[in-house]
DNA sequence: GCCGTCACG
DNA sequence: ACGTACGTGACGGCA
């Protein structure tokens, strides 16, 4: 494996360690960083050697940056134990050594300093190969341990042929990066900061005092005690009355002087949430190397199986309103190219119809029928053609929480409507979709036995709270053990399309690159002349990553930016 | 470092 | 009496 740009630390069969050093710079000798690339390249390029490392993806892109082709990846450390534990926080190289083989590593900490940490090349050769050959045992260790274990657990074919595979394009995704249109996001950051201040004068004065709005606290404080707002049917938190969206709402909907404050106050958080959580940032994280945003695209966060994405996180992206689009508009594809967007229709209902095998839900799908407005005219028993706006509205709200083990108190706080109405609305829809029903039952049955629930193609996520005395906690875990194999199975649908589009791309010398994932939806970066060829290539690939009892639709659209193209 | 809030699927 | 729809990451406030 190649550790730290300062140094490189290779583990052999025979379980030694060593420890090359690259611009180390203590005066001590070292070894120049094209001899490096001489004598090692054309072994880490050898695909029957087979290289195993911990964090495989951050050492890739090391190594691809100084040129270095990597081929023979065989086996990352990290994402084998991601697979047996996906509930761990971390698995950094301390945490597994320490999990799994009862070793306890040199600490960086101990190396570097705790206070005031110095860096890798400042430290005495010596030091830094003694830790750094120390990984590499151990990373060697770990695989053997990490193999029988994925083995044991039937884990392998899952590891093997989905998520090692995808290590690679998540180095090229995030390498490829993307080009967001500064100019723009710079006129739009003007125009914010104009609003901001027109709305924060605004509220100091329907407030009667300046204070900072940003404050929970010293929002609260004015709303509930100085302004006396009814506090009644508002939520708590742990310090006070909440001043979340929904209960803000409640507060407006009371009308007359109560109404203006709190959507003002909604306004003034629209704003400054893209100002600052979008607009500002993202031109500072453009690379001035690539010119480009490059985001990490993380492989073992999350307890489902999905990516998660950071610095930034491209995944939660605007979309519901105007101006949030306006942003999305900023994502531009490379010049000359054009952006291409596919994204699965209903997935995860397809496939908690597949997983269920509720025949109301798969015809509605094998006949494309529009799914919510199917829920609404069998919630509600009126005739397709005559389902109203607002049936269809509440029937995409249930169809949207039987996915996430909804209760009637979850579903009355967010439609407005009575408990009672609630239930109604449950009960209905568990008696017209029983194989639903059977679903759920199942689901918590097994969960309760095993303590752990899995995907279609066996990703588990261990759950031990459903086995929890208390019945408050081991519902919780119930609604997590529910959704789980349907995110989960999407999760690796879609990873599976993502390693077929890719291959597909380089075997017919296409130059398109995907840049993106958010979740159900793909994003590529194409030249021109390949538009097409490319749109037919990723549909195909992703309507057929996976075959159900009903067809995957996927919706592919080309344009100009990523709001375009959504 | 945790909390509340809010952006996304 | 209480309060709960699943999964994330980032920001500002506050201790």
């Amino acid at each position: 494996m190649i550790a730290q740009p300062v140094g490189i630390s290779i583990s052999y069969m025979e379980g030694s360690a060593v420890y090359i050093p690259v611009g180390h710079r203590t005066g001590e000798k070292q070894v120049e960083m094209e001899w490096i690339k001489d004598a090692l390249g054309p072994v880490l390029a050898d695909p029957t050697i087979r290289i195993i490392g911990q964090n495989i993806k951050y050492d890739w892109i090391v190594a691809l940056r100084h040129g270095l082709v990597l081929d023979g990846i065989h086996f990352d450390t990290m994402i084998g134990s991601y697979l047996i534990n996906p509930s761990w926080r971390q698995h950094n190289l301390d945490k597994l050594a320490l999990e799994y083989l009862r070793f306890k590593k040199i600490a960086t900490e101990q190396l570097l300093g705790k206070k005031d940490p110095t860096t890798m090349d400042l430290i005495p050769m010596e030091n830094v190969a003694e830790y750094a050959t120390e990984d590499a045992d151990i990373t060697f260790r770990l695989y053997t341990t990490l193999s029988k274990e994925l083995d044991t657990r039937n884990l392998h074919k899952l590891f093997e042929e989905i998520e090692m595979p995808l290590v690679k394009i998540l180095v090229d995704m995030q390498m490829t990066g993307i080009r967001i249109d500064t100019e723009r996001l710079k006129a739009l950051s003007e125009i914010l900061d104009q609003k901001i201040k027109e709305v924060t004068e605004e509220i100091y004065i329907m407030a009667d005092e300046e204070f900072n709005i940003n404050s929970t606290q010293q929002l609260s404080e004015i709303l509930f005690n100085k302004l006396n707002y009814p506090v009644k049917g508002i939520k708590k938190t742990k310090s006070g009355y909440s001043t979340a969206e929904g209960e803000l709402r409640k507060l407006a909907s009371q009308g007359g002087l109560f109404q203006e404050l709190p959507m003002k106050i909604l306004e003034y958080r629209g704003l400054t949430k893209l100002q600052n959580t979008y607009v500002l940032t993202l031109p500072a994280m453009e690379n001035p190397q690539t010119g480009r945003i490059h985001s990490s695209f993380n492989q073992t966060v999350t307890e489902t199986g999905r990516l998660s994405s950071s610095d930034p996180n491209l995944q939660n992206i605007p979309v519901r309103t105007e101006l949030g689009r306006e942003i999305r508009r900023a994502f531009i594809p490379s010049e000359g190219n054009i952006m291409v967007s596919a994204d699965y229709s209903q997935m995860e209902l397809r496939i908690l119809a597949h997983i269920a095998r509720d025949q109301a839900m798969l015809d509605a799908f094998r006949n494309d029928l529009d799914i919510h407005a199917a829920t609404a005219s069998k919630l509600f028993n009126v005739p397709v053609e005559n389902v109203s706006p607002e049936q269809r509205r509440r029937a995409k709200m249930v169809n949207f929480g039987i996915d996430y083990g909804m209760t009637p108190y979850g579903l009355s706080d967010r439609l407005g409507i009575s408990l009672a109405e609630a239930r109604d609305y449950i009960n209905r829809y568990l008696a017209q979709f029983s194989g639903v029903a059977r679903y759920i039952e199942d689901i918590k049955k097994h969960v309760s036995r095993e303590g752990w629930v899995e995907t279609l193609l066996g990703r588990r996520r261990p759950i031990p709270l459903a086995k929890a005395k208390s019945k408050f906690v081991r519902e919780g875990a119930f609604r997590q053990a529910i959704n789980m194999p349907i995110q989960g199975t999407s999760a690796d649908i879609i990873k599976i399309a993502m390693i077929n589009i890719f291959n597909n791309l380089a075997q017919t010398g296409l130059k398109s690159k995907m840049i993106l994932q958010v979740h159900d939806e793909l994003i590529f970066d194409v030249p021109a002349g390949e538009e097409k060829q490319v749109m037919k290539l990723i549909k195909q690939e992703m309507e057929n990553a996976w075959p159900l009892d009903i067809p995957l639709k996927v919706d592919v659209r080309s344009g100009a930016n990523w709001d375009e193209v959504h």
